[in-house]
DNA sequence: TAGCAATGTCAACAAGGCTGACATAAAACG
DNA sequence: CGTTTTATGTCAGCCTTGTTGACATTGCTA
């Protein structure tokens, strides 16, 4: 089934992988797999009271020590106003150190602290250990497509910003 | 770099594709890639005074024509409440109609409108565009990766709905 | 007939987006 | 030096979309 002669040809050839119900079967992939790619961090974070947000702010922040404010609102794509509140519950709660700057004395530094670290690696274990199955499961072909696919399908503004994440790893 | 000597090993191999640094790589694709994923409907929806829930309604009303209110809660994981409130809107405006069943008459099977297949079309034009040109850039190889590995980041009941879905293609 | 299932609806609440407006401090510029 | 721009924070208010709990209706089923 959906095998068929697919009638989605283009320079005359025949492209299965591109007939309308391969293309749905991928954007259904990705709804399904989206929800469990966050379901488990999501567990942990209810539990402590804090939501997806908090995630993504401790997540980069982690990625990227000593940020500035407005390279994490780049990153995030979210107003500062929405990332302000989720950085001041952190700030409060002592997972995240708000450092001025030494050079630039507008800027703040956000550096995560030794509370933020146990909370990063509680969330991260839980995200990679779903993923790490998933891929080993996969193999490292499939792991390699899954990537090239995710990278295509970016906003280019956003797979700079991905690019140059995973270029200087520290 | 990141291509050291990875020391994931196990069994003895090394695995590169799942040091930390490769599944940090994955995590961060996947929250870029859905951010794009999701962008282009996004702005018709906001156009329209719709929201994401709509589009995710349409499309399994759409997929699955007939459907009750029941199965499609089951599909998309949020409470009735939530789903009540989007389609009751849908069906307001004409691009949704929900018929009460004729063997079990408690159920209501919900139908796109000509209207809503309009919409539809139009969502789904602007998605498939993207995810085909990601697909084309990236090829069938890397496609099938695609397709393996977000399978396998699935919750199992998810996987089953997808899979069911996937099987019974119209 | 009693009980369960499918649906709808009301109310209230929370997270996390958004806009607009305003304040402050420091850098940068002319 | 004075002006403007930049980086950040904050207040207020709005929207969507998720949640829980309670309750009503209808109709299937044992």
């Amino acid at each position: 089934m959906a095998q068929g002669p697919g009638g989605n040809g283009q320079h005359g050839e025949t492209l299965l992988f591109l007939t309308d119900e391969q293309l749905r079967k991928g954007i259904e992939a990705m709804f399904f797999a989206y929800k469990g790619f966050t379901s488990d961090p999501d567990r942990i974070l209810e539990e402590r009271g804090y939501g997806r947000a908090h995630h993504r702010a401790i997540h980069f922040i982690h990625r990227s020590h000593g940020t500035t404010v407005n390279n994490l609102l780049a990153i995030l794509g979210v107003t500062k106003q929405s990332l302000n509140r989720v950085l001041r519950t952190l700030i409060e709660d002592e997972l995240v150190e708000s450092r001025v700057g030494t050079r630039d004395k507008r800027e703040r530094h956000l550096f995560l602290t030794d509370k933020g670290l146990v909370l990063e690696r509680e969330l991260s274990d839980a995200q990679q250990a779903r993923v790490r199955d998933a891929f080993r499961s996969a193999g490292p072909g499939a792991v390699a497509g899954f990537r090239t696919v995710l990278e295509a399908m970016m906003d280019p503004e956003m797979r700079r910003r991905y690019q140059r994440l995973t270029e200087n790893s520290r």
